[in-house]
DNA sequence: ACCCGCAGTAATGTATACATTTTATACATG
DNA sequence: CATGTATAAAATGTATACATTACTGCGGGT
């Protein structure tokens, strides 16, 4: 679902793949109704393969389908955007509660070991700055690796669509941002709640691994109420900040 | 997503309603793929609506699209259906939980309160036999207050989407069955539950109520295992059992 | 026996014409 | 002034022809 599936090869993934940039880059806002024709006639194509999209997106979540027919860009309020990332908590707690319960082999708890390492060697030797480009990646490794120890098909498929959710990604809100002394400090904790995380796991301790994770989110969850989205004209790099309207 | 939104007006509605219907009555089993030409010509439709339903029952998610295009009936195994379960009760349990912490009005306390005893009242004088038509409404009925407690939109979406999946429904194994016994039972319980949820919210003990939803859920995730559902040819009457093939 | 490639067939992908419904506007009416 | 209604415009719904891609089975090769 989030993956990149889409191979360009026909007019279909391309138009999905582009309609969704727009979404994501904030070129059309949330709340907009998208047009078969227009949609069509931007991207050059038919409306057939226009529609096939949007109906795609609407799986997504990324769009809405209008009662009398069309697409409406959806459009959440920052509490939804909040509620978002609670939800990729209590989920991402649910899997990792299960994987401690259920017992993961030693070859993954391995290799988020050396997702660990990496997200440490991210911080400087100051402990001062870091680097954060890496920082967000191996967070993206870190918490794909947590999704992969679940072993219930269900739950991962849910967790996956959250995530889909540009604002509720666990590497949205990783970037170099201004205010960044508290900012930072966040991360040290979120570090901090990945090793515990997957301390946890490796003892089996379901229900302290279920809290970390609902507790790591709030830390994400805190970073995006912070960041007074509608306000400050905050930084496009976020992706999907177009989205939040409220 | 759940409700009959569909106003049977149009074909797609009217496709996406039958195709419903066949794959929750069992008439294709899990894993059928689905060919755009078969369908459009069963329900006597152009290829255009049958895939715009087809479309649609995928983001239901009883659909899957094939890599290669085209869809097939998902299937799941019994352990995907108990982990649907369990997953409804998570954010049942959630909703739950956010209900209380908030707090929540005196009138839906009170609409709740009359719906338990409507329920209450489907238990016979003797405690032995009782009405499960009824039962099985007012039991959906509390669910549905549970949900509307709940002012996050985010996550009742999510749950509604999870209550789609035909066996993950509440009601869904609210049925006479045949080994009455041990099933009346666990309806008993189950009804001890629902009250002890509605004290929870009323007295906005949050995380007592998510854990009582959790486990009230497990009462049905259990009647699942038990109704062994490959083995027995189990009554037809129960939804969606044709899509559990393992 | 197994693998590979090459049709032929059957499916999905795309474009487009036409049908139907929705929506916006102007106008009449209480 | 508000409300409802008629009507035109513009959108989506539907069917279908044609294009392209995926599947299947056969035959040749090693």
């Amino acid at each position: 679902m989030t993956a990149d599936t889409e191979t360009r090869t026909n007019q279909t993934s391309r138009a999905t793949y582009e309609l969704r940039q727009w979404i994501i880059n904030g070129d059309v806002a949330g709340g907009t109704r998208l047009r078969e024709i227009a949609v069509a006639e931007k991207l050059k194509i038919s409306r057939t393969p226009a529609r096939e999209a949007m109906a795609r997106l609407a799986e997504e979540g990324l769009l809405e389908r209008m009662g009398s027919g069309g697409f409406v860009v959806r459009s959440f309020s920052i509490r939804d955007a909040a509620d978002a990332i609670e939800l990729r908590g209590i989920l991402e707690g649910t899997a990792a509660r299960m994987a401690a319960e259920e017992g993961v082999s030693r070859a993954e708890i391995d290799a988020m070991k050396e997702t660990l390492a990496n997200l440490d060697a991210c911080f400087l030797e100051t402990g001062e700055l870091m680097d954060f480009e890496k920082y967000s990646e191996f967070n993206a490794v870190f918490h794909d690796q947590l999704v992969q120890m679940c072993k219930s098909t269900i739950v991962r498929r849910e967790l996956e669509r959250v995530k889909s959710l540009p604002f509720a990604s666990p590497s949205a809100f990783v970037h170099d941002q201004p205010g960044g002394a508290a900012f930072h400090r966040s991360l040290i904790v979120a570090q901090q709640q990945h090793h515990e995380l997957a301390q946890a796991i490796e003892n089996r301790e379901g229900t302290r691994a279920e809290m970390i994770a609902r507790e790591h989110a709030r830390t994400a969850r805190a970073n995006l109420l912070t960041a007074q989205i509608p306000q400050t004209g905050v930084e496009t790099r976020m992706p999907g900040v177009g989205l939040i309207v409220n």
